[in-house]
DNA sequence: CTGAAAGCGCTTACAG
DNA sequence: CTGAAAGCGCTTACAG
């Protein structure tokens, strides 16, 4: 059976106060009874448990992470850093994949808020939100607007969307060929189309824009890029709001005989080490994932010590463009 | 405040007792009681404390998940499987990448178990074991040997390892190399690595294995392709022991202006729906993640419910290639 | 059909 | 320097 403090205790011949004094470096202990409650616990392997504690702390040290899926380059380096970061500092990281399902999102902020987590990272749309508020929960969003109080982290990405736009027009690009996701996310990345939509107009060219919707497997995504090359045969640019599409249209390129970058410059977004790892080729625009981690965690822990004056609703993090050869 | 069960008991004018019992619908409630603490519960807006519960009850519907890190397509689409199954079963997934470094993996073993998970899910090496053993906890692990009595479950990496030579030598290739991670992890990736082998020597051709190191970033990766690749003038073939690898194989191919399948033949490892994505033209060898991810559940599951009888040591699952065009 | 009591494994005032 | 008691928010025998 687990030990427990109670049998510590015992085996030491102390009582449990004494026990988890020790164990707390908390209050006065002799060395000598010190030394026969650590002896005590390694006989018996006691680990405490961080349940009871919490119970009686009401701190868990758990944070809830919510996102579409892991299953997704930019989403699994984000969740790779959020959990390292988090761990460095001594917090646990339940991980939540809502598919961007409004009725699994609520699923699993009901399911944090029983488990009592410290808090939430949410990476997903805002449907659910009512369920973080009635429990009065520190939230961080990352690239999404869920509420106008819950503090957002995301990169910039207006200046994203200007800067592969500019890029495919300093290339010498006519028409450009745009695809984001569906408008119905409300998420910031919207504002990659609006760059390029201004930006396009302010050069006068034409531009288009192709919505992807859910969910995003590579089928739909060829299917919507080949009506697209269809529509528009003159194309000679695409900027795609994640590098995935991004692989696809230079897929449907290859498909179609279209040398790149020579008849069709392509650029895409999110510059994950992954997807530079698969295809270095790749011109697309990097958003800094380490540091909306770190930013989103610094929030969120100034949330939870309740120091709420010194929190900026939005925090926006600088991108760059990474020089492949596609664009 | 956050209200709890005490206060909704209040508010409906009954006990604790009944309370607990019309909402875990155990025992007799009258349907007016059953309804006056429904009325509360909504108005109080409560929400059972999880970590009471399972103070009491000594499950916590947790389970660890332990890995090298997300990053990396094989361990992030295995991470959405295997979080996204366990919600289907109501369980909820604590998120550890260890990044194979010995001392975090202890750590988060020890985390794990102040944390009381029902159960863990590994996918790293071996040391560690010592913390599981000692709390005799369920344990189930991924294409890792932890010891004799943990199960493991993989995909049959000895016969990939085989398909993939096979693939090589069957279009021709004479001169192949192969490159692997580092033997010390025992994994059974290195089953790949002895397929390789075997074959190889049944067809009187000369195998070379360049083993990778930690940790495995692209830089490292390449450094050893290049002397490989200068070592090897004549090389052929590669068969490279995940799809990172291969990759790269074809990035420094193309440095050196080797056709791809003409001059080189590549076949990659893992198959994931990333790389297949971002990479369509990869010929590689499909590990059916998914299948791993579930038959994991399932064994922890059992071992969870004490069913230890009926339980495999090991479990081998059937790997397939996809036909890429790089061999 | 309903409630008072004890207990899950800890921690912290409060005494001494 | 040490311990007895009460309490964190639940649940389940046990009575009635």
């Amino acid at each position: 059976m687990k030990a427990k403090l109670e049998d510590v205790a015992r085996l030491a011949g102390v009582s449990p106060t004494t026990v988890s004094r020790t164990m707390n470096n908390r209050g006065y202990v002799s060395e000598a009874t010190r030394m026969k409650v650590q002896n005590a616990m390694e006989e018996l392997n006691y680990f405490p448990n961080d349940l009871a504690r919490s119970l009686f702390s009401k701190r868990t040290h758990l944070i809830g992470l919510i996102l579409p899926t892991t299953a997704n380059p930019f989403f699994a380096e984000l969740t790779f850093h959020i959990e390292n970061l988090c761990a460095a500092q001594g917090l646990k990281v339940l991980l939540c994949n809502s598919l961007n399902q409004i009725d699994k999102e609520e699923q699993y902020a009901e399911m944090l808020i029983r488990n009592q987590v410290d808090g939430i990272i949410v990476g997903t749309h805002n449907r659910g939100i009512s369920n973080y508020k009635r429990a009065n929960l520190a939230v961080v969003a990352i690239d999404r607007y869920l509420s106008g109080t819950i503090p957002v982290v995301s990169s910039d990405n207006y200046e994203g969307g200007k800067l592969a736009t500019q890029r495919l027009i300093d290339r010498g690009c006519q028409h450009i060929l745009h695809f984001n996701g569906p408008a119905e996310l409300e998420t910031p990345a919207q504002l990659r189309r609006k760059a390029f939509e201004d930006l396009m107009q302010t050069y006068g060219l034409p531009h288009h824009t192709y919505e992807l919707e859910l969910p995003l497997d590579r089928d739909h995504q060829l299917s919507v890029i080949r009506r697209a090359f269809d529509e528009h045969p003159q194309v000679d640019g695409v900027f795609a709001s994640n590098d995935m599409i991004a692989a696809s249209v230079i897929y449907e390129a290859g498909v179609r005989h279209l040398s790149i970058p020579d008849d069709l410059k392509v650029i895409g977004y999110d510059g994950t080490t992954i997807v530079s790892s698969l295809m270095p080729q790749l011109t697309t625009i990097c958003q800094p994932i380490e540091d909306i981690a770190r930013t989103a965690i610094d929030v969120l822990l100034r949330e939870i010590e309740g120091e709420f004056d010194g929190i900026a609703y939005q925090t926006i993090l600088p991108v760059k463009v990474y020089d492949g050869s596609t664009a």
